[in-house]
DNA sequence: TTATCAGGTATCTTTTTTCATACCTAAACA
DNA sequence: TGTTTAGGTATGAAAAAAGATACCTGATAA
């Protein structure tokens, strides 16, 4: 089982962070893990995203089947909102880790590297 | 507590996978925290990578005190290998996550996906 | 003494990502 | 009726990442 494990180790990282991976899509999962959001919404989180790029990113999750994308209707008004789906959810501890990881560690990569 | 971790929650998430992410260095890391690697071995074991990315990887991971680079010297030569430093095995266990998550959920993406 | 191997570097090209900017549609608002 | 808001699309330019290819240095091997 280890040694399974390490034949396919690598493309598994691969293909992991090819999901979570890029400059935008981990911290899109990590926003929308948290509670479901809007477009406008993700998009000022983010800052200096493009709508194009925002779209395109959701989009590829989409696809992935990590999140979904749903009309919220209300008597008045309609509107979408993105949401994981129930597969996508079981990347929320994933994304707790490396948020873990992160708040214990990165101050001594930013200090020390460079 | 928790609040905090939220608010800065996307900038550790970008942080971090600044350090694993990127084509390379994922499987990279991956494969060094398994044990010290030499040059060639990295190469050859990921395949369609160039001597000239491997070195750009080796080196900014390097720079971020990640691996280090170490010079192994026997009476009769001596030749060079990367390992992990003392702060780069904390990741070990992340990378770890990374697999399992992988290896449970990577094949509902790739076959529903798509 | 020539050839080979480990561990790279240097350049240039191609591919992939991201950005900037302008524009579009439907609904609601004033 | 005209404007604003949400949620985008289209296009082209710029920047970043990766690849191809050629070459280099210091061993050691034949």
């Amino acid at each position: 089982m280890e040694v399974k494990t390490k034949q396919h180790g690598i493309k598994v990282v691969a293909d992991v962070l090819d999901i979570i991976g890029g400059k935008w899509r981990g911290p899109i999962l990590s926003y929308i893990c948290d509670k479901p959001r809007r477009f406008n919404e993700l998009k000022s989180i983010l800052g200096r995203i493009t709508s194009a790029t925002l779209t395109k990113e959701l989009r590829y999750l989409e696809e992935l089947r990590m999140i979904e994308r749903v009309e919220i209707r209300t008597e008045t008004s309609s509107t979408y909102e993105y949401r994981m789906s129930q597969h996508g959810k079981s990347i929320k501890t994933l994304i707790q880790h490396v948020v873990e990881w992160g708040l214990q560690h990165r101050k001594v990569v930013l200090e020390e590297g460079v």
